[in-house]
DNA sequence: GCATATTTGTCCGTATGTATA
DNA sequence: CTATACATACGGACAAATATG
């Protein structure tokens, strides 16, 4: 249990990830270093080291003088997440066998964004599709590929949190999920692949549509 | 000029960056907070930041209570690295068309590593190449993708240093490299992808053989 | 445009716990 | 087992840059 002792610095990391995950920081939101310090019961020097982690992560960005942010995303930002994805998870899903460990994974993130659906607890979803998606790349069964699509997920929650229209974002996709499922499980990967491309594509647009619509000032 | 003025870690990090990327300092080596804060002329909390940025990129690794040390790549690792190498580079080489800028940064590294072949100078054959493979990943227009494949390319350097063959590790791919080239020039993408898919799954046996082999002990 | 307050950037001293000889 | 060396974390200090009135 305490096996893996983590720095303090990584702690707080974790704790601000969470707020972030949580909406309770808002995109574009300055966080002082002394206020955060105090509130965190950490030392500044801890606290910029945290800071330090979260940047490369490209949840926060760090301006010269000015202080650190937290991230918004840009429109190029989302293209380019989107683009990534249909790289990774398409392959993924290319390479998948039907008795991959992910596969019970992908399953059960269908089976909670079905029951989060009937709650009408439109975030639960997000969060079971984000789960959906990241067994997918889970397939390829690399931790390194692991790591990086769980940043870009990071920063693809930002944006829905920017959006603030998690039951349009989210419920369309529910379905989807259950349809690629059963192609893989019937060992149908290059169909499925095909189908997530068109998947993604669409969501990609539908973000894109409301970002753009968003206080266009 | 002075346009984007960097943070005093981050020059730190750079450093150390170009310390392991030449080869001074050694995988498995031990960095000392004190030694080297003050042969760099910085603080111990400026270079603890400088290390937090570098153990995100894999180039460090950190052991609680003991300090940081240079990455020593695992054969897991290196296996990870070529199979994400694989669905990254052989999907930008699909998406690629014959006359994207990345195209002639391609075949700038086909000719240095030409020339460098020439010197029988097989680091900078080396160098080259992973300009070469840097420039196929930009096919994809994505600067994620890039900075991701960046953090896996010095990873890779690591293990090159480590193994300490480069003429054995770097020769054999120069000739291959000018095929490849041709053949996106020539517009064959997926007859590139698929040779680069043998390419890279040859290249990955090399260093895996070449990694068991070392100081068997 | 100027003076002032705030905040970041960086460094130092130091106390505490942990690992190793 | 003791002693030493080191990482960890904290708080204070000051200059420089930025924001504010």
């Amino acid at each position: 249990m305490s096996e893996s002792f983590v720095a303090l610095a990584d702690q707080v990391a974790d704790r601000i990830r969470n707020l972030l995950i949580f909406g309770e920081l808002k995109p574009g939101e300055r966080l002082s270093e002394v206020s955060l310090a105090q509130a965190m019961g950490v030392s500044r020097n801890t606290l910029r080291e945290a800071f330090r982690s979260l940047t490369k992560d490209g949840l926060l960005v760090h301006k010269t003088n000015r202080g650190v942010f937290v991230a918004t995303p840009s429109m190029g930002a989302i293209i380019d997440i989107y683009h990534i994805r249909r790289i990774i998870e398409c392959q993924a899903l290319r390479l998948a066998h039907g008795h991959h460990p992910a596969v019970m994974r992908m399953a059960d993130a269908v089976a909670s964004a079905h029951e989060a659906h009937g709650r009408e607890a439109w975030r639960a979803v997000g969060s079971s599709n984000m789960d959906f998606h990241a067994a997918i790349v889970d397939l390829a069964d690399s931790p390194k590929l692991t790591a990086f699509y769980g940043n870009l997920a990071a920063e693809l929650r930002l944006a829905f949190e920017l959006l603030n229209a998690p039951r349009w974002l989210h419920e369309p996709y529910i379905a989807m999920n259950g349809e690629l499922l059963a192609k893989v499980q019937a060992g149908e990967v290059e169909a499925a692949a095909a189908q997530l491309e068109r998947y993604l594509s669409q969501s990609e647009r539908a973000v894109l549509a409301a970002f753009s619509g968003r206080d266009a000032g």
